[in-house]
DNA sequence: ATTATCTATAGATCTATAGATAATGC
DNA sequence: ATTATCTATAGATCTATAGATAATGC
């Protein structure tokens, strides 16, 4: 039995303050513009409890990384079985509009912090949640895709091309986020020749 | 006429050699785990002398990719106008793997600097040597390109598909980054989908 | 004499850690 | 009494700047 302890809850609270200070910060200031400082004294708890908690400002982009991944990858494992390719590719382009459209601030940074964090952990032959679950779904649905690659190197390219559509949106908002990403679809489907 | 003086010499003999001390580090120790002080010893100047010619380290990692796009951009740029799209993108992906396949070590905090650096670009409404190089190709070659996308939008694709290329390679080297930059073009030109 | 380059150094910020406090488990 | 959480603080590293030195241009 798990029994949560007065301490256990004041330690989760206060790390919770922190990691909400710390967005608010980035959100403002911009990510390297902010001080650690700046987000503790928002947290109103010292600087050193940031440390206790985080190991460093990366540390807290990475988590909000991993916490948008867990359900992405959640309702991408939930897909029925031998799923067609294309709607596939729309649901994981969809979970990553869900989520990023709201933080448009905050897409650049975390993908930059990610992309680190993704090639340490291959060195380890660790890999991210997210990108698991849609290498699995790409390695279900091998008999769609063409043979040139491993698919699940095609993932990893469906992937980045989403991430293309996130950080032009970020960057450019001429085009509307769904519209970029059924582009990111279309263009893995059939290719962006004209046909 | 431009006299290069003693002093403009020493200048940028000195800047050479803090570039490359710490392209040096960064291979050695990781661009992370280094400190300004290791450079600035390597390099045989005071500290103080790397921030006369550097903002910061991440200002080396940006120019090593803006002295790399240089060439690129040049290269693209010189190809013959109305270029068939299959040549344009091989020459793309052929540029990249010169540059980067001898460079391993630093292309994910390469990458990731330059994600941020684009971004910031972006916010003036600038735009890096390679990327506009390519964009401009890409809206010459708009009669060969889907019309769902804007250009430009699909030239950002194409070229992050290519960096997924490159990310993977240097984190995972199963598959020889040659064959993974040709499965980036074969995927544009005709998309991931088994005929 | 003026200016550009670089050094020495002060001040800011980060990171590690010894110790205080209060919750926990015996 | 022991342990976990947090604070106060020391030490490391970064960044800004005053001043030294030597090249430049008059």
């Amino acid at each position: 039995m798990v029994t949560e302890t007065l301490r256990d809850r004041q330690r989760e609270e206060t790390r919770r303050r922190l990691f909400e200070a710390a967005l608010e910060v980035f959100r403002r200031d911009g990510f390297h513009g902010c001080r650690i400082d700046d987000i503790a004294r928002r947290a109103e708890v010292s600087r050193a409890a940031f440390y206790f908690h985080f190991p460093s400002k990366d540390d807290v982009l990475l988590e909000f990384a991993v916490r948008s991944e867990g359900p992405m990858a959640q309702a991408i494992d939930a897909l029925p079985k031998g799923i067609a390719l294309p709607v596939l590719l729309r649901e994981v382009a969809g979970q990553w509009t869900r989520f990023w459209k709201d933080e448009p601030k905050l897409i650049v940074d975390t993908m930059a912090v990610q992309l680190r964090a993704e090639a340490s952990r291959a060195r380890e032959n660790r890999v991210g949640l997210l990108r698991a679950a849609v290498a699995r779904r790409f390695v279900d649905a091998a008999d769609q895709l063409a043979p040139t690659l491993a698919p699940e190197a095609l993932a990893d390219f469906f992937q980045m091309t989403c991430l293309a559509a996130l950080t032009r949106w970020a960057t450019t908002p001429t085009v509307p986020l769904e519209l970029l990403m059924e582009g990111a679809v279309q263009l893995f489907l059939s290719g962006a020749k004209r046909s």
